[in-house]
Parts: C-alpha cells; sequence; structure tokens
DNA sequence: GGTCCCATGTAACAAGTTACATGATTCC
DNA sequence: GGAATCATGTAACTTGTTACATGGGACC
C-alpha cells in the first residue's frame, strides 16, 4: 500500500514519468523506500484508472515519448488522509534476513560468520558514507523545495545514517565476542 | 526466499508441526521475521514436494491430527548453503514505512507529526521493554539448546533491543526539532 | 562497436495479506 | 455463553521480483 502513496508523494512536487518516479527512488529515497520499475508503471496504470492522476502524452523526436503525469485532486486528498493515519501497525512488521540468517549460524564455522559480519559492517559504512555525500550539498534542495521539506527530507536523512551507524557498531560488537570465541576453541 | 530458510532452520532444532512454526514466528523470532500461518502452510507443502522435509501424521483424539515435519537430507544441506551464501545484497533492501510518510509530511499540520512520533517513540519503548522481558531468562534456553545457539541468539536479541533504542531517541530528536519550530510559529 | 541514457511496457512468477472454513476442548 | 488453544487448510488478492522487448541518440 505504501508505493502508492509514494508516488503520490513524488507527483506533489511536480510533474513527472514513470523513468523520473523510479529514478527517484533509486537516487533520491532509495535509503527508505525501493521499488521496481516495472512496479511503478503498474501502479501508475492502477492510480490514473482510479482518478487520482492524470498524464499528458508529450512528443519528443529525439528521445522516446513520454507520459507526465500529475496529482488529480482526488490522489491530493488521499495522500492526506494517508498522512494523517493514526494506524501504526506497518511500521512494526520487521523483516530482517540478516538476523534470520545469523539466529541459525551456530550450524556454520565461527569463520563464515565473522566474515559475514565483517562484510556487513564495511557495507554499512559505505552505505553512510554514500548517504552523506548525497546529501552533503542540503542548500540547493532547501531553495528548491522550502524549509519545511529540507527539515523533514533532513530526518529521514539523520535516520538512515544512525541505522547505518548502529549496523556498523553492533556488527563489530558481534565480531568482537566470536573472535574472543575463536581463540578459545582455535 | 528467506521464509523457506527460517522453516528449515526452526525444523533444525526439531520436529514441529505448522502450527508449531506459526508460534515460533510470532513469540520467539518476531522481533526480526513475521510470516502469515497461511504463507507457512504453503511453504511447508512447497518444501515437501521438493523434498527438503518430511512429515508424519500424528492421530490425536482430544486435539485435531497434526502432521509432524522433520528436516530431510536436503533440506539441511540447503540450510547449511544458505548460511554459508556470500551475497548480502538483500540485506540492504529497505522499505520503511515510517520515512516514506515523515519525508512528505510538510503537506500536513507539524502537531500531527508531531504525535505521529510520539506514538512511535512509545512503541519503540514498548517494544524494547517487551523484547527484554521476553528474553531476561536465557539461562533455560541456554541448557536447552547449548551455547553457540544462544550466543547468536544474544546478537538477534542485541539488535533488536539496539535498534528499538535507536528509533526511540531519533523519534525524541525529531519531536524536539518540531515543538521549536511549533513554538516559533505558533 | 559497446555501453549508458531515455522511456515505455508485458509476462510469468514468488511472496505476503486477508478472509473464510471446520471443530473439539479447555478455561473463565 | 464466549474466548482461547490446537490444527489444518483454501481462495482471492496485492505486492514485489526477474526477465524480456523495443529503439534512437550520445559518448568513448
Amino acid at each position: 500500500m505504501s508505493l502508492r502513496y509514494g508516488i503520490l508523494g513524488l507527483l506533489s512536487y511536480g510533474d513527472m514519468t514513470g523513468y523520473d518516479i523510479s529514478k527517484a527512488f533509486k537516487e533520491s529515497i532509495g535509503y527508505f523506500w525501493n521499488a521496481q520499475q516495472s512496479q511503478i508503471y503498474r501502479e501508475l496504470a492502477a492510480l490514473e484508472k482510479e482518478g487520482l492522476v492524470e498524464y499528458d502524452l508529450v512528443i519528443q523526436n529525439d528521445k522516446p515519448n513520454k507520459k507526465l503525469y500529475r496529482l488529480d485532486d482526488l490522489g491530493r486528498d488521499r495522500l492526506v488522509e494517508w498522512l494523517g493515519d493514526e494506524n501504526m501497525d506497518d511500521y512494526f512488521v520487521i523483516r530482517n534476513p540478516l538476523l534470520l540468517r545469523l539466529f541459525f549460524s551456530s550450524k556454520v564455522p565461527v569463520s563464515r560468520t565473522i566474515s559475514l559480519l565483517t562484510n556487513y559492517k564495511e557495507r554499512c559504512e559505505s552505505a553512510a558514507r554514500q548517504l552523506a555525500a548525497d546529501t552533503s550539498d542540503l542548500s540547493a534542495y532547501e531553495t528548491q523545495v522550502g524549509n519545511d521539506e529540507a527539515m523533514y527530507w533532513k530526518m529521514t536523512i539523520a535516520y538512515g545514517l544512525g541505522n547505518y551507524q548502529f549496523g556498523a557498531r553492533w556488527a563489530q560488537d558481534c565480531i568482537d565476542i566470536l573472535q574472543e570465541k575463536e581463540e578459545e576453541n582455535g
């Protein structure tokens, strides 16, 4: 259900094509949501059918033609409705494949799990660096969309960074425990 | 794909019915994975068809009959294979509906978002308390399954607790910013 | 000549959600 | 009398994944 509101939300900033939206999911908000291209086209078609969005076909000569989507009033209403929803159950549905795997890791040599966690830690750190770099220049965005938008955006970045940092710290703690274990039994 | 390995992993501890597995997902490992009952029965049927698990039909008089599932050698092999998999892409696919919503929250009054985050913070804190309470007595589990299993289990708990604590702290930071904002413009 | 960008989709499949159906026993 | 526990599943639907298909223009 969230994907649809992600699309409506992006369209609330300005008209976009499916391709633009797909890029936005990858590049701008990929650290808290991701979506397949095929999923976006499917959802856009559904949104149009339900009258939440409309599009104009833009004819281009040097590039493929495109469908430029915009929010309808109904779509805007639904977006605001969703933003005011009291229900938070969705926020506590967790599926963490790393923890699932770690939970059963006694079936595999300790060294294997150390390398898994080392790898994980590095990827957390590089993800954090990447996010910091991508968002280091907030000022451009700030003047473009206004202070309020930038404030909320910063909060999501703070979460992203904090979460990666936590992941890296936790992984290191686990590695320490496992290395001690290895020395004992080695 | 992870669900299947979650089931195989649980069965590696001992024979279980679909109902037992469903309970385990809810109660024991619900803080890092969740699965619908219907999903588990479907997956068990598929695993049996593929020869990764087998079951005995246990006839009961006072309760409904049940299918007691056990791991086959093939299932055990596949589990260990998965535990040694190098690919970590799955661990970095993120879908966080709270951040998605927060990102677009400039369209809604500040007070609304303060109450959202306050609520979120409280639920993080209560989830942390719950997890701590549920796992306060590790000793029973430790003698039952051995030290190695308990070690990995503790690591997943540490993640769960840390993650909830981080969520609560972050939410409070956001609330502080929003309250300042409200006083300025109030 | 090869790859990336632009821009649209379809098709098949896997995974997750929600609701329904059955029925005895136990506990309050 | 009502809810919870035990125990199985089916059906319909939504969401997410992977692969395929098309085709011009730009850049190296």
